[in-house]
DNA sequence: TTTTTTGCAAATGGTTTGCATCCTT
DNA sequence: AAGGATGCAAACCATTTGCAAAAAA
């Protein structure tokens, strides 16, 4: 059975195209960047990291994150705050986020809608899209209940 | 003729509503806000303010830009940088933005199509949305035809 | 007179960078 | 070998905050 390829064989052929290194590192923190199947920060990743035992500095976390995103493996998503947050790309499908603004409960969701809804205004015009990125922010089903939940 | 509230007032009755004072820097940093039509930062709308020939600490700015926030007359835009940039809400209808990756351009639209979509997507989640935020990101017609443009 | 506001400068905190050393290729 | 990669600590930089002085209510 041929397995389709997967994210370190992405990866390395991005390094490769690029002409950067494969590194011990990398493979660190591309493994532990996939083993987190939520939304992630820089900060979440390194901890992560040293609880499974491995010594990466915070530096080269950052420099990863930032191949990572830039060959397509991570995308960045910035909920309001001045932190980025990371979440997978290869294997999901695209999605966007529901944000509840009073416990910050991220809810992801999918919609055929919105796709179109970029094609028609970009064409309107001219543009070419490339992503896109939509966020609802409001009040979610919990929160709606017990009025006086409070951020996490 | 009788004028509508204009954003003096809804800021006044803001304030006051608060238990806070309408002063002369606030003021100050309110009209130059509505002075500037594009979207603006920190950092811009203290120049402008020097420019002016008024004189407002940079704390100040920052703590009033909250308060405008807050009071509904001014929006928060990232757009996937550190810092905010911020838009007028006061005498503007909602819209969203296309952003180009060449050249850094913002281009404001408005579509009725998303407001549906919203309304169907909150309804699946029992989500009660408040706003949203849609970015489209891509090329836009002047740079995809001198292929050759860099960020501004 | 009481409570907010302001300005200043220092602190914050996520992220980036310079540089010497280390390690892939 | 040779050039990219790492780790460290220092630098960045937008934003926030503590505090004493100034000013609204």
């Amino acid at each position: 059975m041929n397995e389709k390829m997967n994210e370190h064989e992405l990866f390395r052929k991005f390094l490769k195209s690029e002409g950067l290194r494969f590194t011990p590192e990398r493979t660190i923190i591309l493994e532990e960047a996939f083993s987190i199947h939520e939304h992630f920060e820089a900060e979440d990743l390194l901890f992560s990291i040293r609880q499974h035992g491995h010594r990466v500095s915070k530096a080269t976390v950052y420099r990863t994150l930032a191949l990572l995103v830039q060959c397509g493996l991570l995308r960045e998503v910035i909920f309001g705050e001045r932190h980025s947050h990371y979440e997978h790309v290869f294997g999901h499908k695209h999605h966007d986020h529901l944000i509840c603004l009073k416990c910050g409960k991220i809810i992801e969701f999918s919609d055929e809608t919105i796709e179109r809804l970029q094609k028609s205004v970009c064409g309107q015009y001219r543009f070419e899209p490339v992503r896109h990125r939509l966020e609802i922010m409001g009040t979610c089903e919990d929160c709606a209940r017990h009025r006086t939940q409070s951020k996490t």
